[in-house]
DNA sequence: GCCAACGTTGGC
DNA sequence: GCCAACGTTGGC
């Protein structure tokens, strides 16, 4: 975290740090890798979809695989745009079509993100949960199911320092 | 606005 | 596949 600011337009703000879920049966830190800019699309959860909101260019996200084994933490990855509609709301074939999204008032956003740096130690949700300092990190309360969460400077910078990363080089 | 029924998520 | 937890839907 070597510039904990972002310029956004003419403002600085301060970087956030977010955690984004994925399968990675479906689409893993791997794939990301292979990406210059995935766009982050399909999430139907308003809560989630305040989040997506919230990110900004140059904020940067845990990358967690879910449904995995194990499942944990893969990598590191970017925040490249601000919130756009989600394409996937118009499309009809998608399994992601709304159809209550009009273009004039579409109810889903996505952002672009890409991959940053790998965890050279993969770090598993019970690795997670013995780090005293993450005791209170929404990932880990009971019954947590949102796929875009925020995460607290601390608790990221924790997380990829156990996992390996110099987080002052990110 | 209440609440039961149903659907989804995700660890295990 | 099970089940806990949570979100959404829709009747009233």
């Amino acid at each position: 975290m070597s510039d904990p600011s972002v310029p956004v337009g003419s403002l600085t703000v301060a970087r956030a740090y977010w955690l984004l879920k994925s399968e990675p049966d479906v689409f893993g830190y791997t794939d990301l890798e292979q990406r210059v800019s995935e766009p982050w699309n399909g999430v139907r959860n308003y809560q989630a979809r305040n989040f997506l909101r919230a990110m900004q260019p140059g904020d940067l996200c845990l990358f967690y695989h879910s449904q995995a084994q194990p499942s944990g933490v893969a990598g590191v990855a970017c925040v490249l745009t601000p919130a756009v509609p989600d394409n996937l709301q118009f499309d009809e074939s998608s399994a992601y079509y709304d159809p209550k999204s009009t273009p004039d008032n579409p109810r889903w956003s996505m952002v672009e993100v890409a991959a940053v740096a790998a965890l050279p130690r993969f770090l598993a949700l019970d690795a997670l949960r013995t780090l005293p300092e993450l005791e209170g990190m929404r990932l880990l309360q009971k019954g947590t199911r949102l796929s875009v969460m925020p995460v607290t400077a601390d608790e990221f910078r924790v997380i990829v320092t156990a996992g390996g990363l110099d987080a002052a080089s990110l």
